[in-house]
DNA sequence: GAGTGGTCTAGACCACTGT
DNA sequence: CAGTGGTCTAGACCACTCC
Protein backbone atom coordinates (compact mmCIF):
# COMPACT_ATOMS: atom_id res chain seq x y z
CA UNK A 1 0.00 0.00 0.00
CA UNK A 2 1.36 3.04 -0.98
CA UNK A 3 2.33 5.80 1.37
CA UNK A 4 -0.03 8.26 1.08
CA UNK A 5 -3.20 5.50 1.34
CA UNK A 6 -1.60 4.68 4.63
CA UNK A 7 -1.64 8.43 5.74
CA UNK A 8 -5.19 9.11 3.85
CA UNK A 9 -6.50 5.55 6.00
CA UNK A 10 -5.33 6.55 9.62
CA UNK A 11 -5.99 10.40 8.85
CA UNK A 12 -9.87 9.26 8.35
CA UNK A 13 -9.57 6.76 10.81
CA UNK A 14 -8.98 9.41 13.37
CA UNK A 15 -11.73 11.36 12.30
CA UNK A 16 -13.94 9.03 12.34
CA UNK A 17 -12.68 8.26 15.86
CA UNK A 18 -13.80 11.73 16.64
CA UNK A 19 -10.30 13.07 17.23
CA UNK A 20 -11.36 15.83 15.01
CA UNK A 21 -15.35 17.42 14.66
CA UNK A 22 -17.59 17.74 12.08
CA UNK A 23 -16.05 21.63 11.05
CA UNK A 24 -13.18 21.78 13.38
CA UNK A 25 -10.04 22.65 11.55
CA UNK A 26 -7.39 19.96 11.17
CA UNK A 27 -3.80 20.59 11.87
CA UNK A 28 -1.43 22.65 9.45
CA UNK A 29 -0.44 20.50 6.26
CA UNK A 30 3.44 22.08 7.33
CA UNK A 31 5.01 21.72 9.42
CA UNK A 32 2.13 19.74 11.67
CA UNK A 33 0.87 17.44 9.12
CA UNK A 34 4.28 16.58 7.72
CA UNK A 35 6.10 16.41 10.80
CA UNK A 36 3.78 13.96 12.33
CA UNK A 37 3.60 11.70 9.28
CA UNK A 38 7.38 11.70 8.42
CA UNK A 39 6.29 12.76 4.92
CA UNK A 40 6.93 15.52 1.96
CA UNK A 41 4.00 18.03 1.22
CA UNK A 42 3.36 16.73 -2.10
CA UNK A 43 3.21 13.07 -0.03
CA UNK A 44 0.81 14.53 2.31
CA UNK A 45 -1.37 16.46 -0.31
CA UNK A 46 -2.16 13.47 -2.11
CA UNK A 47 -3.58 11.73 1.14
CA UNK A 48 -5.56 14.75 1.72
CA UNK A 49 -6.76 15.16 -1.69
CA UNK A 50 -7.89 11.34 -1.44
CA UNK A 51 -10.38 12.50 1.82
CA UNK A 52 -11.55 15.35 -0.30
CA UNK A 53 -12.57 13.17 -2.99
CA UNK A 54 -15.03 10.90 -0.13
CA UNK A 55 -16.09 14.06 0.82
CA UNK A 56 -14.77 13.93 4.37
CA UNK A 57 -12.62 16.97 4.22
CA UNK A 58 -12.88 20.45 2.94
CA UNK A 59 -9.96 22.51 1.68
CA UNK A 60 -10.20 26.00 2.26
CA UNK A 61 -7.19 28.02 0.57
CA UNK A 62 -5.29 30.53 3.29
CA UNK A 63 -7.38 29.16 6.11
CA UNK A 64 -6.61 25.17 6.42
CA UNK A 65 -8.17 21.72 6.30
CA UNK A 66 -11.70 21.29 7.55
CA UNK A 67 -13.63 18.06 8.43
CA UNK A 68 -16.61 18.50 6.59
CA UNK A 69 -20.25 19.17 7.79
CA UNK A 70 -23.02 17.16 6.57
CA UNK A 71 -24.80 19.54 4.16
CA UNK A 72 -28.77 20.26 4.80
CA UNK A 73 -30.92 18.26 2.38
CA UNK A 74 -33.46 19.75 -0.33
CA UNK A 75 -36.13 16.95 -1.00
CA UNK A 76 -37.60 16.70 -4.13
CA UNK A 77 -40.46 14.34 -4.47
CA UNK A 78 -42.92 12.94 -7.25
CA UNK A 79 -46.14 13.98 -5.44
CA UNK A 80 -44.97 17.42 -6.53
CA UNK A 81 -46.44 16.40 -10.13
CA UNK A 82 -50.39 15.28 -8.89
CA UNK A 83 -50.34 18.42 -6.56
CA UNK A 84 -48.66 20.81 -9.22
CA UNK A 85 -51.42 19.46 -11.36
CA UNK A 86 -54.58 19.97 -9.01
CA UNK A 87 -53.44 23.56 -8.12
CA UNK A 88 -53.27 24.72 -12.01
CA UNK A 89 -56.64 25.36 -12.27
CA UNK A 90 -57.24 27.13 -9.04
CA UNK A 91 -57.43 30.61 -9.24
CA UNK A 92 -54.62 32.93 -9.70
CA UNK A 93 -54.53 33.69 -5.74
CA UNK A 94 -54.26 30.51 -4.50
CA UNK A 95 -51.63 29.59 -7.18
CA UNK A 96 -49.32 32.54 -6.33
CA UNK A 97 -49.12 31.39 -2.60
CA UNK A 98 -46.84 28.84 -2.84
CA UNK A 99 -44.85 26.50 -5.77
CA UNK A 100 -43.98 22.94 -5.98
CA UNK A 101 -40.02 23.33 -4.89
CA UNK A 102 -41.81 25.25 -1.61
CA UNK A 103 -44.40 21.85 -1.47
CA UNK A 104 -41.19 19.79 -1.22
CA UNK A 105 -38.81 21.72 0.72
CA UNK A 106 -41.51 23.11 3.28
CA UNK A 107 -40.01 26.58 2.61
CA UNK A 108 -41.85 29.64 1.85
CA UNK A 109 -41.35 31.82 -1.18
CA UNK A 110 -39.69 34.45 0.36
CA UNK A 111 -37.17 31.98 1.07
CA UNK A 112 -36.06 31.43 -2.68
CA UNK A 113 -34.99 33.34 -5.18
CA UNK A 114 -35.53 32.96 -8.86
CA UNK A 115 -33.94 33.76 -11.63
CA UNK A 116 -35.34 33.37 -15.29
CA UNK A 117 -33.67 33.26 -18.77
CA UNK A 118 -35.58 32.51 -22.04
CA UNK A 119 -34.25 32.18 -25.96
CA UNK A 120 -35.47 30.39 -28.54
CA UNK A 121 -32.96 28.02 -30.02
CA UNK A 122 -33.22 24.94 -32.50
CA UNK A 123 -33.47 21.48 -31.78
CA UNK A 124 -30.60 19.19 -31.68
CA UNK A 125 -31.28 15.56 -32.44
CA UNK A 126 -31.70 14.29 -28.94
CA UNK A 127 -34.38 16.72 -27.77
CA UNK A 128 -36.49 16.53 -31.44
CA UNK A 129 -36.11 12.81 -31.04
CA UNK A 130 -37.85 13.08 -27.72
CA UNK A 131 -40.43 15.91 -29.22
CA UNK A 132 -41.13 13.67 -32.27
CA UNK A 133 -39.87 16.88 -34.67
CA UNK A 134 -37.30 17.28 -37.14
CA UNK A 135 -34.18 18.63 -35.99
CA UNK A 136 -33.79 22.51 -35.79
CA UNK A 137 -37.43 22.94 -34.72
CA UNK A 138 -37.72 26.11 -33.00
CA UNK A 139 -38.14 25.58 -28.87
CA UNK A 140 -38.24 27.73 -26.48
CA UNK A 141 -35.49 27.49 -23.81
CA UNK A 142 -35.71 28.58 -20.45
CA UNK A 143 -33.35 28.82 -17.62
CA UNK A 144 -34.05 28.82 -14.06
CA UNK A 145 -31.72 29.51 -11.20
CA UNK A 146 -32.89 28.49 -7.67
CA UNK A 147 -31.22 29.40 -4.43
CA UNK A 148 -31.66 30.04 -0.78
CA UNK A 149 -32.02 33.87 -0.19
CA UNK A 150 -29.18 33.68 1.89
CA UNK A 151 -26.34 31.76 -0.06
CA UNK A 152 -24.93 33.08 -2.76
CA UNK A 153 -24.69 29.88 -5.22
CA UNK A 154 -28.01 28.68 -6.51
CA UNK A 155 -28.43 25.01 -5.50
CA UNK A 156 -30.15 23.83 -8.70
CA UNK A 157 -30.36 24.95 -12.17
CA UNK A 158 -32.86 23.98 -14.54
CA UNK A 159 -33.62 24.03 -18.60
CA UNK A 160 -36.82 24.04 -19.98
CA UNK A 161 -37.68 23.03 -23.35
CA UNK A 162 -41.19 23.59 -25.12
CA UNK A 163 -42.05 24.02 -28.76
CA UNK A 164 -42.13 27.28 -29.51
CA UNK A 165 -44.64 27.34 -31.70
CA UNK A 166 -47.04 25.81 -28.95
CA UNK A 167 -46.24 28.16 -26.76
CA UNK A 168 -46.60 31.05 -28.82
CA UNK A 169 -50.35 30.67 -28.49
CA UNK A 170 -50.02 32.18 -25.11
CA UNK A 171 -47.46 35.71 -25.57
CA UNK A 172 -47.14 35.56 -21.56
CA UNK A 173 -45.35 32.27 -21.54
CA UNK A 174 -42.69 33.97 -23.93
CA UNK A 175 -42.04 37.02 -21.47
CA UNK A 176 -39.47 35.75 -18.12
CA UNK A 177 -40.21 38.93 -16.15
CA UNK A 178 -43.64 37.31 -15.53
CA UNK A 179 -41.32 34.66 -13.56
CA UNK A 180 -42.24 33.10 -11.42
CA UNK A 181 -44.96 31.96 -12.58
CA UNK A 182 -48.02 31.36 -10.00
CA UNK A 183 -49.00 27.34 -10.44
CA UNK A 184 -45.17 26.50 -12.93
CA UNK A 185 -45.53 25.33 -15.85
CA UNK A 186 -48.71 22.65 -15.15
CA UNK A 187 -50.93 26.25 -15.02
CA UNK A 188 -48.62 27.40 -18.08
CA UNK A 189 -49.79 24.47 -20.15
CA UNK A 190 -53.73 24.81 -18.98
CA UNK A 191 -53.63 27.92 -20.50
CA UNK A 192 -52.78 26.80 -23.86
CA UNK A 193 -55.23 24.04 -23.31
CA UNK A 194 -52.89 21.30 -22.60
CA UNK A 195 -53.69 18.43 -19.68
CA UNK A 196 -50.91 15.90 -18.53
CA UNK A 197 -51.31 12.37 -18.22
CA UNK A 198 -48.34 10.94 -16.51
CA UNK A 199 -44.47 12.73 -15.58
CA UNK A 200 -41.49 10.30 -16.81
CA UNK A 201 -37.74 11.18 -15.19
CA UNK A 202 -34.63 9.95 -15.50
CA UNK A 203 -31.69 10.27 -13.12
CA UNK A 204 -28.32 9.97 -13.42
CA UNK A 205 -25.37 10.67 -11.59
CA UNK A 206 -21.83 12.25 -12.43
CA UNK A 207 -18.98 14.48 -11.45
CA UNK A 208 -19.93 17.82 -12.27
CA UNK A 209 -18.74 19.69 -15.47
CA UNK A 210 -16.39 22.57 -15.06
CA UNK A 211 -19.44 25.01 -16.05
CA UNK A 212 -21.80 23.41 -13.42
CA UNK A 213 -19.17 22.75 -10.73
CA UNK A 214 -18.60 26.75 -11.26
CA UNK A 215 -22.36 27.57 -11.46
CA UNK A 216 -23.22 25.23 -8.36
CA UNK A 217 -20.54 26.27 -6.58
CA UNK A 218 -19.39 22.86 -5.85
CA UNK A 219 -15.78 21.47 -5.01
CA UNK A 220 -14.16 18.84 -7.11
CA UNK A 221 -14.97 15.60 -6.64
CA UNK A 222 -18.47 16.03 -5.30
CA UNK A 223 -21.11 14.45 -7.70
CA UNK A 224 -24.28 15.57 -9.39
CA UNK A 225 -28.13 13.90 -9.92
CA UNK A 226 -29.15 14.63 -13.48
CA UNK A 227 -32.67 14.88 -14.03
CA UNK A 228 -34.66 14.79 -17.38
CA UNK A 229 -38.11 14.98 -16.55
CA UNK A 230 -40.27 14.30 -19.54
CA UNK A 231 -43.65 15.20 -19.61
CA UNK A 232 -46.75 13.62 -21.59
CA UNK A 233 -50.35 15.06 -22.42
CA UNK A 234 -53.42 13.12 -22.41
CA UNK A 235 -53.12 13.11 -26.38
CA UNK A 236 -50.42 11.08 -26.50
CA UNK A 237 -47.42 13.68 -26.75
CA UNK A 238 -44.60 15.22 -25.53
CA UNK A 239 -45.04 18.60 -24.24
CA UNK A 240 -41.87 19.50 -22.16
CA UNK A 241 -38.63 18.36 -21.76
CA UNK A 242 -37.02 19.77 -18.37
CA UNK A 243 -32.92 19.26 -17.54
CA UNK A 244 -32.04 19.82 -13.70
CA UNK A 245 -28.85 19.34 -12.23
CA UNK A 246 -29.01 18.92 -8.73
CA UNK A 247 -25.96 18.57 -6.19
CA UNK A 248 -25.67 15.54 -5.37
CA UNK A 249 -24.51 15.95 -1.62
CA UNK A 250 -27.51 17.98 -0.61
CA UNK A 251 -30.22 16.50 -2.95
CA UNK A 252 -32.45 13.45 -1.75
CA UNK A 253 -35.22 12.69 -4.56
CA UNK A 254 -38.04 10.57 -3.06
CA UNK A 255 -40.40 8.75 -5.41
CA UNK A 256 -43.31 6.53 -4.41
CA UNK A 257 -45.06 4.14 -6.08
CA UNK A 258 -48.46 3.11 -5.80
CA UNK A 259 -49.65 -0.65 -6.04
CA UNK A 260 -52.77 -1.73 -7.68
CA UNK A 261 -54.81 -4.18 -5.37
CA UNK A 262 -54.63 -8.12 -5.55
CA UNK B 1 -5.27 30.59 -14.30
CA UNK B 2 -2.55 28.27 -13.11
CA UNK B 3 -1.01 26.24 -15.64
CA UNK B 4 -2.10 22.82 -15.00
CA UNK B 5 -6.25 24.01 -15.82
CA UNK B 6 -4.86 25.57 -18.83
CA UNK B 7 -2.76 22.56 -20.13
CA UNK B 8 -6.57 20.52 -18.79
CA UNK B 9 -8.46 22.77 -21.09
CA UNK B 10 -6.33 22.18 -24.02
CA UNK B 11 -6.89 19.11 -23.57
CA UNK B 12 -10.36 18.71 -23.20
CA UNK B 13 -10.84 20.89 -26.21
CA UNK B 14 -8.49 19.31 -28.49
CA UNK B 15 -10.73 15.66 -27.15
CA UNK B 16 -13.93 17.45 -27.69
CA UNK B 17 -12.49 18.52 -31.03
CA UNK B 18 -11.83 15.00 -31.86
CA UNK B 19 -8.34 15.14 -32.08
CA UNK B 20 -8.95 11.70 -30.20
CA UNK B 21 -11.62 9.76 -30.01
CA UNK B 22 -13.49 7.73 -27.62
CA UNK B 23 -11.35 4.80 -26.59
CA UNK B 24 -8.03 6.34 -28.14
CA UNK B 25 -4.68 6.52 -26.21
CA UNK B 26 -3.37 10.14 -25.49
CA UNK B 27 0.22 10.57 -26.27
CA UNK B 28 2.68 9.29 -23.33
CA UNK B 29 3.11 11.68 -20.37
CA UNK B 30 6.61 11.61 -20.93
CA UNK B 31 8.00 12.62 -23.19
CA UNK B 32 5.64 13.96 -25.39
CA UNK B 33 2.77 15.79 -23.53
CA UNK B 34 5.56 17.19 -20.92
CA UNK B 35 7.41 17.86 -23.94
CA UNK B 36 4.14 19.65 -26.04
CA UNK B 37 3.54 21.73 -23.21
CA UNK B 38 6.58 22.67 -21.61
CA UNK B 39 6.03 21.36 -18.10
CA UNK B 40 6.65 19.31 -15.24
CA UNK B 41 5.67 15.68 -15.09
CA UNK B 42 3.63 16.79 -11.90
CA UNK B 43 2.17 19.43 -13.30
CA UNK B 44 1.33 17.52 -15.86
CA UNK B 45 -0.50 14.86 -14.47
CA UNK B 46 -2.28 17.31 -12.17
CA UNK B 47 -3.94 18.73 -15.46
CA UNK B 48 -4.83 14.80 -15.89
CA UNK B 49 -6.57 14.36 -13.01
CA UNK B 50 -8.90 17.19 -13.59
CA UNK B 51 -9.67 15.21 -16.69
CA UNK B 52 -10.30 12.38 -14.87
CA UNK B 53 -12.41 13.66 -12.12
CA UNK B 54 -14.45 14.80 -14.66
CA UNK B 55 -14.97 11.64 -16.47
CA UNK B 56 -13.37 12.66 -19.70
CA UNK B 57 -10.40 10.49 -19.51
CA UNK B 58 -9.60 7.21 -18.07
CA UNK B 59 -5.92 6.17 -16.94
CA UNK B 60 -4.55 2.36 -17.15
CA UNK B 61 -1.64 1.94 -15.53
CA UNK B 62 1.34 0.55 -17.53
CA UNK B 63 -0.60 1.16 -20.57
CA UNK B 64 -1.78 4.75 -21.04
CA UNK B 65 -4.12 7.44 -20.91
CA UNK B 66 -7.28 6.69 -22.93
CA UNK B 67 -10.47 9.06 -23.93
CA UNK B 68 -13.13 7.40 -21.84
CA UNK B 69 -15.74 5.37 -23.86
CA UNK B 70 -19.77 6.70 -23.26
CA UNK B 71 -20.27 4.23 -20.55
CA UNK B 72 -23.52 1.56 -21.17
CA UNK B 73 -26.59 2.13 -19.08
CA UNK B 74 -28.14 -0.09 -16.29
CA UNK B 75 -31.78 1.43 -16.71
CA UNK B 76 -33.91 0.53 -13.65
CA UNK B 77 -37.91 1.32 -13.39
CA UNK B 78 -40.23 2.02 -11.15
CA UNK B 79 -42.98 0.37 -13.28
CA UNK B 80 -40.62 -3.27 -12.16
CA UNK B 81 -42.51 -3.19 -8.20
CA UNK B 82 -46.22 -3.30 -10.15
CA UNK B 83 -44.65 -5.88 -12.59
CA UNK B 84 -42.93 -7.58 -9.77
CA UNK B 85 -46.65 -7.41 -7.93
CA UNK B 86 -48.30 -9.03 -11.05
CA UNK B 87 -46.20 -12.02 -10.99
CA UNK B 88 -46.15 -12.74 -7.52
CA UNK B 89 -49.01 -14.92 -7.42
CA UNK B 90 -47.93 -16.37 -11.08
CA UNK B 91 -47.19 -20.48 -10.59
CA UNK B 92 -43.29 -21.05 -10.20
CA UNK B 93 -42.58 -21.98 -13.27
CA UNK B 94 -43.76 -18.14 -14.66
CA UNK B 95 -41.71 -16.65 -11.84
CA UNK B 96 -38.14 -18.80 -12.61
CA UNK B 97 -38.02 -17.27 -16.23
CA UNK B 98 -37.09 -14.02 -15.58
CA UNK B 99 -36.62 -11.58 -12.14
CA UNK B 100 -37.22 -7.70 -12.49
CA UNK B 101 -33.51 -6.99 -13.11
CA UNK B 102 -34.23 -8.67 -16.27
CA UNK B 103 -37.35 -6.97 -16.57
CA UNK B 104 -35.71 -3.50 -16.52
CA UNK B 105 -32.37 -4.52 -18.17
CA UNK B 106 -33.74 -6.94 -21.29
CA UNK B 107 -31.24 -9.12 -20.29
CA UNK B 108 -31.52 -13.06 -19.27
CA UNK B 109 -31.18 -14.85 -16.00
CA UNK B 110 -28.22 -16.53 -17.60
CA UNK B 111 -26.28 -13.01 -18.76
CA UNK B 112 -26.33 -12.32 -14.57
CA UNK B 113 -24.67 -13.61 -12.00
CA UNK B 114 -25.73 -13.36 -8.51
CA UNK B 115 -24.44 -14.47 -4.86
CA UNK B 116 -26.15 -14.07 -1.47
CA UNK B 117 -25.11 -13.61 2.25
CA UNK B 118 -27.60 -13.77 4.65
CA UNK B 119 -27.00 -12.72 8.60
CA UNK B 120 -28.96 -12.03 11.31
CA UNK B 121 -28.50 -8.50 13.00
CA UNK B 122 -29.75 -6.36 15.52
CA UNK B 123 -31.43 -2.97 14.57
CA UNK B 124 -29.36 0.33 14.44
CA UNK B 125 -31.41 3.26 15.46
CA UNK B 126 -31.79 4.41 11.79
CA UNK B 127 -33.56 1.10 10.77
CA UNK B 128 -35.45 0.73 14.08
CA UNK B 129 -37.19 3.97 13.45
CA UNK B 130 -38.42 2.96 9.80
CA UNK B 131 -39.61 -0.54 10.65
CA UNK B 132 -41.73 1.42 13.97
CA UNK B 133 -39.98 -1.13 16.32
CA UNK B 134 -37.72 -0.51 19.33
CA UNK B 135 -33.37 -0.70 18.26
CA UNK B 136 -31.56 -3.79 18.62
CA UNK B 137 -34.94 -5.76 17.37
CA UNK B 138 -33.54 -8.66 15.15
CA UNK B 139 -33.51 -8.41 11.86
CA UNK B 140 -32.98 -10.35 8.72
CA UNK B 141 -29.93 -8.62 6.40
CA UNK B 142 -29.81 -9.81 2.93
CA UNK B 143 -26.94 -8.69 0.79
CA UNK B 144 -26.85 -9.54 -3.08
CA UNK B 145 -23.98 -8.67 -5.74
CA UNK B 146 -25.07 -8.82 -8.71
CA UNK B 147 -22.89 -8.74 -11.97
CA UNK B 148 -22.78 -9.12 -15.34
CA UNK B 149 -21.43 -13.17 -16.49
CA UNK B 150 -18.03 -11.29 -18.10
CA UNK B 151 -17.24 -8.54 -15.83
CA UNK B 152 -15.36 -9.10 -13.04
CA UNK B 153 -16.82 -6.66 -10.27
CA UNK B 154 -20.84 -6.53 -9.55
CA UNK B 155 -22.85 -3.52 -10.67
CA UNK B 156 -24.79 -3.50 -7.55
CA UNK B 157 -24.41 -4.47 -4.13
CA UNK B 158 -27.81 -4.41 -2.13
CA UNK B 159 -28.77 -5.13 1.57
CA UNK B 160 -32.11 -6.08 2.32
CA UNK B 161 -33.42 -5.81 5.54
CA UNK B 162 -36.83 -7.77 6.68
CA UNK B 163 -38.14 -8.23 10.43
CA UNK B 164 -36.46 -11.52 11.72
CA UNK B 165 -39.69 -12.85 13.22
CA UNK B 166 -41.62 -11.71 10.29
CA UNK B 167 -39.54 -14.03 7.89
CA UNK B 168 -39.20 -16.73 10.49
CA UNK B 169 -42.54 -17.51 9.90
CA UNK B 170 -41.31 -19.33 6.40
CA UNK B 171 -38.04 -21.27 7.21
CA UNK B 172 -37.23 -21.40 3.68
CA UNK B 173 -36.92 -17.20 3.10
CA UNK B 174 -33.72 -18.02 5.37
CA UNK B 175 -31.90 -19.85 3.31
CA UNK B 176 -29.41 -18.07 0.96
CA UNK B 177 -28.91 -21.18 -0.83
CA UNK B 178 -32.15 -20.84 -2.65
CA UNK B 179 -32.07 -17.30 -4.33
CA UNK B 180 -32.39 -16.22 -6.64
CA UNK B 181 -35.77 -16.68 -5.32
CA UNK B 182 -37.96 -16.70 -7.88
CA UNK B 183 -40.16 -13.97 -8.10
CA UNK B 184 -38.11 -12.15 -5.90
CA UNK B 185 -39.61 -10.48 -2.54
CA UNK B 186 -42.54 -9.56 -3.30
CA UNK B 187 -43.52 -13.30 -3.93
CA UNK B 188 -41.45 -14.10 -0.59
CA UNK B 189 -43.72 -12.00 1.46
CA UNK B 190 -47.16 -13.27 -0.43
CA UNK B 191 -46.06 -16.64 0.90
CA UNK B 192 -46.19 -15.32 4.29
CA UNK B 193 -49.18 -13.26 4.10
CA UNK B 194 -47.92 -9.62 3.32
CA UNK B 195 -49.55 -7.57 0.02
CA UNK B 196 -47.66 -4.63 -0.36
CA UNK B 197 -49.34 -1.20 -0.82
CA UNK B 198 -46.96 1.11 -2.25
CA UNK B 199 -43.00 0.86 -2.63
CA UNK B 200 -41.24 4.41 -1.86
CA UNK B 201 -37.81 5.08 -2.97
CA UNK B 202 -35.15 8.00 -1.63
CA UNK B 203 -32.41 8.68 -3.46
CA UNK B 204 -29.05 10.69 -3.11
CA UNK B 205 -25.55 10.97 -4.85
CA UNK B 206 -22.12 10.76 -3.50
CA UNK B 207 -18.71 9.91 -4.17
CA UNK B 208 -18.57 6.13 -2.87
CA UNK B 209 -16.60 5.12 0.62
CA UNK B 210 -13.60 3.31 -0.11
CA UNK B 211 -15.51 0.56 0.81
CA UNK B 212 -17.65 0.78 -2.26
CA UNK B 213 -15.18 1.92 -4.78
CA UNK B 214 -13.26 -1.01 -3.69
CA UNK B 215 -16.51 -3.37 -4.35
CA UNK B 216 -17.82 -1.97 -7.42
CA UNK B 217 -14.58 -2.00 -8.74
CA UNK B 218 -15.16 1.60 -9.23
CA UNK B 219 -11.95 4.49 -10.12
CA UNK B 220 -11.70 7.45 -7.45
CA UNK B 221 -13.76 10.16 -8.31
CA UNK B 222 -16.97 8.42 -10.16
CA UNK B 223 -20.17 8.69 -7.93
CA UNK B 224 -22.41 6.60 -6.35
CA UNK B 225 -26.20 6.46 -6.52
CA UNK B 226 -27.44 5.42 -3.16
CA UNK B 227 -31.21 4.12 -3.38
CA UNK B 228 -33.07 3.14 -0.56
CA UNK B 229 -36.37 1.66 -0.98
CA UNK B 230 -38.81 0.85 1.41
CA UNK B 231 -41.99 -0.98 1.19
CA UNK B 232 -45.42 -0.77 2.95
CA UNK B 233 -47.86 -3.42 3.39
CA UNK B 234 -51.39 -2.74 2.80
CA UNK B 235 -51.85 -3.02 6.77
CA UNK B 236 -49.75 -0.03 6.97
CA UNK B 237 -46.29 -1.37 8.29
CA UNK B 238 -43.14 -0.95 6.75
CA UNK B 239 -42.09 -4.57 5.84
CA UNK B 240 -39.07 -4.34 4.00
CA UNK B 241 -35.69 -2.01 3.54
CA UNK B 242 -33.35 -2.10 0.76
CA UNK B 243 -30.17 -0.03 0.22
CA UNK B 244 -28.91 -0.29 -2.79
CA UNK B 245 -26.01 1.34 -4.44
CA UNK B 246 -25.34 1.95 -8.04
CA UNK B 247 -22.44 2.80 -10.23
CA UNK B 248 -23.69 6.47 -11.11
CA UNK B 249 -22.08 6.42 -14.41
CA UNK B 250 -23.81 3.45 -16.22
CA UNK B 251 -27.19 3.00 -14.19
CA UNK B 252 -30.14 5.47 -15.18
CA UNK B 253 -33.36 5.30 -13.39
CA UNK B 254 -36.22 5.80 -14.73
CA UNK B 255 -39.67 6.90 -13.40
CA UNK B 256 -43.17 7.50 -14.44
CA UNK B 257 -45.60 9.31 -12.28
CA UNK B 258 -48.95 8.53 -13.68
CA UNK B 259 -51.50 11.85 -13.12
CA UNK B 260 -55.11 11.48 -12.68
CA UNK B 261 -57.66 13.28 -14.62
CA UNK B 262 -59.30 16.61 -14.60
C1' DG C 1 12.95 -5.71 -21.92
C1' DA C 2 10.83 -1.49 -23.63
C1' DG C 3 7.33 1.62 -22.74
C1' DT C 4 4.10 3.57 -19.77
C1' DG C 5 2.03 5.39 -15.70
C1' DG C 6 2.54 5.61 -10.13
C1' DT C 7 4.96 7.30 -6.16
C1' DC C 8 8.01 10.23 -3.78
C1' DT C 9 11.45 13.82 -2.54
C1' DA C 10 13.23 18.75 -1.13
C1' DG C 11 12.54 22.96 -1.75
C1' DA C 12 11.05 27.59 -4.04
C1' DC C 13 7.68 30.90 -4.67
C1' DC C 14 2.71 32.58 -5.10
C1' DA C 15 -2.13 33.59 -3.37
C1' DC C 16 -5.54 33.80 0.00
C1' DT C 17 -7.32 34.74 4.93
C1' DG C 18 -7.45 36.96 9.10
C1' DT C 19 -5.33 39.98 12.58
C1' DC D 1 2.25 40.62 8.49
C1' DA D 2 1.92 35.82 9.88
C1' DG D 3 -0.10 31.62 8.81
C1' DT D 4 -2.03 28.68 5.63
C1' DG D 5 -2.86 26.24 1.39
C1' DG D 6 -1.81 26.32 -4.04
C1' DT D 7 1.41 25.74 -7.76
C1' DC D 8 5.54 24.23 -9.81
C1' DT D 9 10.16 22.22 -10.71
C1' DA D 10 13.80 18.33 -11.88
C1' DG D 11 14.70 14.15 -11.23
C1' DA D 12 14.85 9.25 -9.03
C1' DC D 13 12.96 4.89 -8.65
C1' DC D 14 8.96 1.48 -8.64
C1' DA D 15 5.02 -1.24 -10.81
C1' DC D 16 2.28 -2.64 -14.43
C1' DT D 17 1.37 -4.14 -19.43
C1' DC D 18 2.57 -6.13 -23.49
C1' DC D 19 5.64 -7.95 -26.87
Amino acid sequence: MAKYEKIADDLRARIRAGEWGPGDRLPAETPDLTGQYQTSLPTLRQALAVLVAEGVVDKMHGRGNFVRKPRKLVVRTNERHQWEKDRARQPEETRRQTGATEHDTGLTVLDLVFKAEFRRIEAPESLAGLFAVPAGTGLLERTYRTRYREEREPFNVARSYLLYDMAEASPELLDPSREPWPGGTQNQLFTIGIELDRVEERITARPPTIEEADELGLKAGVSVIALRKISHSTDGRVVEVSDVVLPGDRTELVFTTPLSRW
